[in-house]
DNA sequence: CTGTGGGCTTGATTTAGATCAAGGTGCAGT
DNA sequence: ACTGCACCTTGATCTAAATCAAGCCCACAG
């Protein structure tokens, strides 16, 4: 069953990491820029100062844990800025990154009373933080924000599966390609005009654990792509798509000759 | 969003496929005795005359496709008996098994209005089938239903997760050992005692699809398995398990000496 | 500036698992 | 009871990506 009340006492540990923010008044869900992004949107403006009420807002250093794998499953978070990896490990140290949780999105939910998953921030990242009791009422007093969740979860799973084809199935050079067209956003600059933009705030070592390899090939690979003209790098952690086409039907194997 | 409202129309093909079987009286969720293990059971006795009515009970033989990867999501389906895999596919054949959905389990469930995946029977299977409209009605009329929906499709994210760590990190050894304990039902008999069983209603070239692997090496593994004593072949389709405490040790990686 | 370390790239070599190849096994249909 | 075929096993060889190894770039502290 899902989400049933539970003990509610915060762990130290975490409670030492997460460190309240400045602004934390009643009209800051109303405010809050990018709700229409997120689960909170299903509440309507009347009652967001209940919802402003029932979480905090905090600011999160690059490398802080949110969630540590196996720990009991007091908090959730739903993203408002930066981006969030996801993973699982074994105990000899391999990891796999299951997700990446950019702004707009909830992360914490489990059946389990521990999370089976660990997160950590990748950059500097704002979260609102639900205590499962918080969450717990949200959900029997709004229907609405219930169905967006299962929504966004079942979208999870969608893309979860898409990830296992990936894992499962892809050569490295169609793990990459799928990679950076799964995080491209088209610029629109007036200057240049259409800009396809890969951001990549994260470090090699996690794009090859999320990939499923190892960070040489994932560098060799990338290499490649540059040599090849399909991608140019941009200034810092960024990448410029130059030949969009070719790109996706790499993806899924379709060289092209 | 989930589930929103769309057209209602039944593709032919699905039709053609779908036969009804007899006995779809008004007592029939009542009585059925797989209810507790499903969503089914959120709903109270009284008011399982309407969720009978809402859905259709079938059988379908080994090998019928219940879900085809890009077709109109209008059907939902409860799996009653037997066991059906979920998959995604690339052009060129390639084919990724992202779950099998055993007794009790639900599927079909998309944010879009295709299904993003693939469902074929693997053995005999009974189901209960909803329309997207008759799900639509259960989830708001029955916040209970719609808890444990979202509850389920939690704990599949969660095992998708697992999943991606076992594609992703782990070796055809370590694959083969998470699979066969995943699969693992304890069965107490008078005589034998304790008898750790896997079933496996599925092919090799199922398995193989299922764990990113290819047909040889899981049975080259099965058989190194056997070999060294940690499994025995039961009858058919069935293995034994003889040394859970070293199998469970190999699932992740830490190799007995 | 200058040393230090984290992150990234590139090259050489190894290897786990894929691919290619050849039977074996068992049951469904005649 | 034979035969055809789908499924499985085992062996030989190949290869994509891992591992091992070296050096580069650059931000930051001293």
């Amino acid at each position: 069953m899902a989400l049933e009340p539970q003990t509610q006492n915060t762990p130290t540990h975490m409670r030492r990491r997460l460190v309240l923010s400045a602004g934390d008044d009643i009209s800051r869900c109303l405010l809050c820029d990018i709700r229409e992004h997120s689960v909170c949107n299903a509440i309507n403006d009347k009652e967001l100062a209940i919802l402003a009420h029932a979480s905090k807002s905090l600011s999160l250093p690059p490398g802080t844990t949110l969630v540590e794998e196996g720990s009991p499953a007091t908090a959730f978070f739903n993203v408002t800025a930066g981006t969030v990896k996801l993973f699982k490990s074994l105990p000899d140290g391999r990891r796999q990154i299951t997700g990446f949780a950019d702004v707009g999105h909830f992360l914490g939910l489990t059946n389990s009373s521990t999370y089976s998953f660990g997160a950590e921030t990748v950059d500097t990242v704002r979260v609102c933080r639900f205590s499962r009791a918080e969450l717990e009422n949200l959900l029997t007093d709004y229907p609405l924000f219930e169905r967006r969740l299962l929504a966004e979860v079942t979208d999870e799973l969608a893309q979860a599966q898409e990830q296992m084809l990936l894992l499962g199935r892809k050569t490295a050079r169609e793990r990459v390609a799928s990679f950076l067209l799964a995080r491209m956003v088209v610029h629109s600059t007036p200057e240049q005009g259409e800009e396809a933009i890969v951001s990549l705030p994260m470090t090699r070592v996690d794009i090859a654990d999320y990939l499923g390899l190892t960070i040489e090939t994932v560098s060799r690979t990338i290499s490649a792509l540059r040599r090849e003209g399909l991608i140019a790098g941009t200034d810092h952690h960024g990448i410029r798509i130059l030949a969009l086409q070719k790109l996706q039907a790499l993806t899924s194997g379709q060289e092209y000759s």
